[in-house]
DNA sequence: CGTGGATCTGACAACGTTGTCCAGGGCCTA
DNA sequence: TAGGCCCTGGACAACGTTGTCAGATCCACG
C-alpha cells in the first residue's frame, strides 16, 4: 500500500511535520498548482473569485511558501551575507545596522555571523554563505589572504571589504583614513608641544593597525622626532596586556607624556589606566567611544562614521548586482577629529 | 538546435553565471552523480582513488555546494533566525554574539534582522525568516501579538522569546527580572534616603517598561510613599524628550532628588542632564552602560547578563529541536545591583 | 450559430541535491 | 570452479517552486 505511506515516514529527520504545500492549497481550493503561484506571487490573470478560494485555502492551511524552493528555481536569494569580526565591538552595530537598512531598501535579507577574528573562521563562514547562495557579501576580513573566494567572484557573488581592504585579490573596499586619521591624532598632540608620545596598536598584519602606526611614524616625522621602540607597542589588544604596555611607557627612562590609542578597545583600557595616574598624561584614540565626553577630561578621538561606511559599502555592492559597478575600486573615507580635552593637555614631565 | 541553449539565455536574471553543479562535476570526474555528492558529504563507500579524482574536478571548477537545493531535499536549514529590536543598542551586541556562540556550537547559522521597534516589521521579519524555512526563531518582540507564528509553532519552528514575552501565544521566554531588578535598584535609592525619586521610562505597553515601573512602584509602596504624577514619565524615548522630561522633575514645587532611569539609553541622556545641575542628584538606571565607572560620580545601576540572556535562549531552542524540551516556560534571570557612587549620594533638597 | 480573440487556467519540466535501490565486479569459501 | 557476499558506483525519483506553453472558457460580433 505505497498510497499509504507518508511524508513524515521517509523523512522522520523532517522538522517541518508535513508544511502545507502549494499543492496542498491548489487541491483544497480546486485549482491548479500554477494558479495558487501566481496568487501568492500577485501575477495578474487571476479572477478575483478564485483569488479569493485560493486564499482562503492558503489561509485556513496555514501556508507560507517556501523560499528555498523558490531560490532553486530563480537563482537569486534576496539575500546578502555580513561578515564581521565581532558583535559586541560597539563599532559594528551602527555599521551592521546600516548595512541591514541598505539590505532592507532592496528588499534583501541579511545574514550575519562573526569571525572572532579568526581567518580561518572567516573563510569558513564566507563559504557558508556563499554555499546559501548569497547574492553578496560584505566582509570584515581578519586574515590576510583572500583568493579562497575567486570561484565565488567568479561566479558573480558580488563582494565589498569594509575596514580592511581584501588581501591578494582584486575587490570592492570601503575604509576609514587609517593613515590620515592617524597623523592628524598625533599632529594635534604635538601641536600641544608633546614630544615624548607613545603608541598602542593592534598587530601590524592588521591593515587598520599597520596604517595607523604608519600615520603615527609619519606625523613624528614630520615634526623631526625620533621614535623611541619604547613608546610603542604593537600587537596587544587585551585589556591586561595594554595595562601592562601603558604602565611601561608612562614609567622608564623616558616616559611619555601622551599615548595615541591604536583602537577604541585600548583607549578604554588607557583611559582606565591614566585615571590612576597622578600625572596627567595627554590622550588620543582612534575609534569614539560612548559618553566620551562625559569623562574627566573628555576623551579625544579620531571618528570613524561606521554608519556612512556600511551604507557605502552595501550601496556598491548592490550597485555591483544592478552591473552599474564593475571595476574594483578602493573607496577612503575621512575620519573627524574630536577634541574634548585629553588630547589638548599640556606636556607633563 | 536546442543543444546549444545556454543556461544563462532561459535565466537571463540569474546572478550565478553558470555555477558548476555536482553533474558537471560528475562529468569531469566522469564518475555518477551520487558518488560526488558522497564524496562532498564525506560519506563512505568511494575509493581514495574515486575520491581523489572527484575532489581534483571540484578544484579545478570551483564547484560549491548549493545548499538552497540541499536544504529542499533535507528539510532543515541548520539556520536559526534572530528577529532584535535594534541592532546598534549596545545590549544586544553581547546579547547576538552568545546566541551565534550557541548555534554554531550546533553547526547552524544565523540570520538576522532588525525590527527598529516596529511591530509591523518584527511579523515581516519573522514570517521572512519561516519561509526561509530557519529551524527556529529567537524573537525580542515589539509587538504584543504574536498568533500570526501560530501556523509556524505547529509545523514545527523552535521559538524562543527574549527580554519580553510572547503576545497571545504560548511560547518560551527568557526574560531579566525587570520588575525585582528596578525594585531592588528603587529600595536602594529608598535606603540612601531618598523620598522623592522620579522615574522616566518606556512606553508601558512595552513589557520590560512595565514591569520596572511595577517595580518602581512597588518600592515606593513598601517604602510607604506617596508618588506625584509628575515624578514618572512614561513613554519617552528620545534623548530630547528625556532631557525634558527630567529637567522638569528636577524644577518643579516638590523637585525630585533621585532618577531611576529605565533603560540604558535614558540613563545616557540622564547623566547629560545631572552633569549640568549645580544640585547632586542620584541616579540608579536599568542596563549597564560602558565606562561607567570611569564617571564622576560612577553610575549604579541595575545590570542584566546579556550573554547569559542569548546563550539560554539559544539553548533552549536547540533543545526544542532535539525535542528534549516541549512545555513553553517563562525563565527569569536575575539582575545584579552595581553601587558604583550616583546610587549612593545622599539627598540634596 | 459559428468564429476570433482575449482572458484565465493547468500540465509539465526544470532548478541541484540526496535517499533508495539495484547492478556489476571482485574476493572468499566450499 | 561455482556460489554467495561485500563493496563500489550509478540511475532515478523526489523535495516545492516557477516559466513555458497550450488548452479551456467566455464574450462579442458577424
Amino acid at each position: 500500500m505505497p498510497e499509504t505511506i507518508r511524508r513524515s515516514d521517509r523523512l522522520p529527520e523532517s522538522r517541518y511535520g508535513n508544511r502545507p504545500t502549494m499543492k496542498d492549497v491548489a487541491a483544497r481550493a480546486g485549482v491548479g498548482l500554477k494558479t495558487v503561484s501566481r496568487v501568492v506571487n500577485g501575477e495578474p490573470g487571476v479572477t478575483p473569485e478564485t483569488e479569493r478560494r485560493v486564499q482562503e485555502a492558503i489561509d485556513a492551511l496555514g501556508f507560507r511558501r517556501n523560499d528555498s524552493a523558490r531560490v532553486l528555481r530563480k537563482g537569486r536569494t534576496a539575500s546578502i551575507g555580513l561578515v564581521l569580526e565581532d558583535l559586541a565591538d560597539p563599532f559594528y552595530g551602527p555599521l551592521s545596522r546600516a548595512v541591514e537598512e541598505v539590505a532592507r531598501a532592496h528588499g534583501a535579507l541579511l545574514i550575519n555571523g562573526s569571525s572572532a577574528e579568526d581567518p580561518d573562521r572567516e573563510q569558513e563562514l564566507a563559504l557558508a554563505l556563499c554555499a546559501r547562495r548569497v547574492d553578496g557579501l560584505v566582509i570584515i576580513p581578519a586574515g590576510d589572504d583572500h583568493r579562497y573566494l575567486e570561484p565565488e567572484l567568479k561566479a558573480g557573488v558580488a563582494t565589498v571589504f569594509v575596514d580592511r581592504p581584501a588581501g591578494k585579490i582584486d575587490a570592492d573596499c570601503v575604509l576609514s583614513d587609517n593613515y590620515g586619521g592617524a597623523r592628524d591624532g598625533v599632529a594635534h598632540l604635538i601641536a600641544h608641544g608633546h614630544r615624548r608620545i607613545g603608541f598602542i596598536g593592534d598587530m601590524p598584519r592588521i591593515h587598520t593597525a599597520a596604517e595607523r602606526l604608519r600615520g603615527y611614524r609619519a606625523a613624528m616625522e614630520d615634526a623631526g622626532i625620533p621614535v623611541a621602540d619604547s613608546w610603542m607597542s604593537l600587537g596587544v589588544t587585551d585589556p591586561q596586556r595594554v595595562r601592562r604596555a601603558a604602565e611601561e611607557m608612562l614609567s622608564g627612562s623616558s616616559p611619555v607624556t601622551a599615548i595615541f590609542a591604536g583602537n577604541n578597545r585600548v583607549t578604554v583600557t588607557v583611559i582606565r589606566v591614566l585615571a590612576e595616574q597622578t600625572r596627567r598624561v595627554a590622550l588620543v584614540g582612534f575609534d569614539d567611544i560612548e559618553l566620551a565626553d562625559l569623562l574627566q577630561p573628555g576623551v579625544t578621538v579620531v571618528a570613524q562614521d561606521a554608519a556612512a561606511i556600511g551604507r557605502t559599502a552595501a550601496e556598491r555592492l548592490f550597485r555591483q548586482l544592478d552591473g552599474t559597478l564593475v571595476t574594483p575600486e578602493r573607496i577612503e573615507l575621512p575620519t573627524r577629529l574630536i577634541t574634548r580635552g585629553s588630547g589638548e593637555l599640556p606636556p607633563a614631565d
